[in-house]
DNA sequence: ACACGATCCTGACTGC
DNA sequence: TGCAGTCAGGATCGTG
């Protein structure tokens, strides 16, 4: 499911469940994620104000007074905030249990996410060699551009590269490179300048508009209340594989790179 | 350093 | 109906 738009998108869902609130414990169902839950979660969180949300990348950082609780949402991880009497479901491993009798619930079938309380979540491991975000000043075409240089990796590869620039995953990438008239597998070194310029805009403007639609549901993401995104009305090349260009009317081929399923316009992106 | 494949895990869907 | 195979929104690790 997540990419940064719906990461941004279950930010601002939880926040007005989580803003200032007092955090009462935890309940781990199954803590076998990408990597383990704390096994002491509980007594780790329990107590604890929630002093700030943040993201960075596609984690979700929740600041406590003592540490903060990083959340990746993997390929399949919905996080809801539900009254705490809620009867679980399958695959709702975790509950950070918050006052006013609220849960926030981790669902996860997959279990490529993960939840974990650390110390200085600003120097853990997983933050270490991560790029810029997307809308930072930091990040733009002449940064591609000079990042590039010498590189033969698809650029679909390249901008999915969370060394590289930070939340584009596989849809976005489609989309942002059919905007920006690039072919997927073209070398990433073998662009030029004004070009990167055209995707590092596409790329922005993608994800933006992705985070006012609230995200993309392709089968069961939700955000924090239930809704589902409604992005997937504006995908112009994604699993669209045969149907016309939006632009010229040609069908939309599907390829793999990087062993991820691409679409794309043969006769617009170069 | 770089680029690629395999891998973690479950569920949905396709085709025989 | 059942079963095998394929694919899925991510990220890391090991290999040349």
């Amino acid at each position: 499911m997540p990419e940064l738009p719906e990461v941004e998108t279950t930010l601002r869902g939880i926040a007005p469940h989580l803003d200032g609130r007092l955090i009462q414990g935890a309940v781990v169902r199954n803590g076998r994620l990408r990597l383990p839950v704390n096994p002491d979660l509980a007594q780790r969180i329990g107590g604890q104000r929630v002093r700030r949300l943040q993201r960075r990348a596609k984690y979700l950082i929740i600041e406590l007074e003592n540490g903060a609780l990083l959340i990746h949402l993997g390929m399949s991880g919905t996080l809801r905030a539900v009254p705490a009497d809620t009867p679980p479901q399958p695959h709702d491993h975790v509950d950070i249990l918050l006052d006013r009798g609220h849960c926030l619930r981790l669902r996860d079938p997959r279990r490529f996410g993960l939840l974990l309380w650390v110390a200085d979540w600003r120097h853990h491991p997983l933050m270490r060699s991560l790029g810029p975000e997307p809308f930072a000043d930091d990040f733009s075409g002449a940064y591609l551009h000079q990042r590039s240089r010498s590189r033969r990796q698809a650029i679909k590869s390249f901008i999915m590269d969370a060394g590289v620039v930070v939340g584009v995953g596989n849809i976005y990438a489609n989309e942002a490179l059919f905007q920006a008239g690039i072919h997927p597998a073209r070398p990433a070194g073998s662009i030029g300048r004004t070009r990167y310029e055209r995707l590092a805009a596409a790329i922005r403007g993608v994800l933006m508009q992705a985070i006012a639609a609230g995200g993309t549901t392709l089968r069961d993401y939700a955000d924090p209340s239930g809704k589902a995104g409604y992005f997937v009305l504006s995908l112009q090349v994604y699993d669209r594989e045969g149907r016309p260009c939006l632009t010229c009317g040609s069908a939309l081929r599907q390829a793999r790179i990087g062993q991820r399923s691409s679409f794309f316009c043969v006769r617009c992106q170069r």
